[in-house]
DNA sequence: GTCAATGCAAAAACTTTGCAACATT
DNA sequence: AATGTTGCAAAGTTTTTGCATTGAC
């Protein structure tokens, strides 16, 4: 993998936020910096850093995939009415033996996992509670 | 929600399986027992169904959403190589706790979490030797 | 110089939606 | 009878791809 241009502004404003950002998203970033690059070359490297181990693919919230630039394992909380994504601060220690047990049971040769809680951010839950009243 | 023909009839055949699969999968399951269905129909209903918690909605292997007619809480394993999620038989209970640690640390009102664990599936990694040689 | 990577634009893949007809309650 | 649901088709959104050109090594 050469280390391109784009490739590099994208990995970097990537490691930038903690927002996890859309394809497109990333699109708008990096083009702050790079005016002329194209949408096809943002799809093109985040699946490449993903691929990589650089970056972290993340599932639905919606219909369009979530990249987060922190490649170690940590978890992640979802809003279920914004589609918000936060990073979560706990102990991966916890479910390693866990993958140990996967591994026998499935035949699977497991490589990692994956951890996310769904809910209400605190946004969200105020607006609720509005909408009560 | 009413009870309609389709919808009684994609939850079945939901329930019948344990191959995740995708809503056009879905879709042709569900076409040999009604014939005239539309892929919208399917659509509006797996979102219907999964909102009201009678299946759930699994995240990416590729682009497309997966659905599971087992809506109780379990775990899954899904092969980076060929895309297949198969169920795991692991205690939920080891986690609960950490639902508690989670709501109190981030402000979410959480509602439940998801685990997956990522690797090779059996099949896949015969592949892999094959090609080593 | 070689070959991976890019930009552009077109195409593909997937999902959602408007609307008239229909079915459930 | 009222209204949620369907089928159909068209439109929308997101992602992938072909190809000539460019840039990294």
């Amino acid at each position: 993998m050469r280390t391109t241009r784009q490739r590099q502004v994208i990995l970097e404003e990537l490691r930038k936020v903690t927002s996890h950002p859309t394809a497109d998203e990333v699109y708008e970033m990096v083009r702050k910096r790079l005016p002329h690059i194209s949408l096809g070359t943002v799809y093109r490297n985040l699946e490449l850093l993903s691929a990589a181990g650089e970056i972290q693919t993340l599932g639905l919230a919606g219909t369009q995939k979530r990249f987060d630039g922190n490649p170690a394992n940590h978890y992640h909380a979802r809003c279920l009415k914004c589609g918000r994504v936060i990073d979560l601060d706990l102990p991966v220690k916890a479910l390693n033996g866990l993958e140990d047990a996967v591994a026998e049971t499935s035949g699977f040769k497991v490589v990692g996992h994956r951890l996310k809680f769904l809910g209400l951010c605190p946004r969200c839950q105020k607006e609720e509670q509005k909408q009560d009243r």
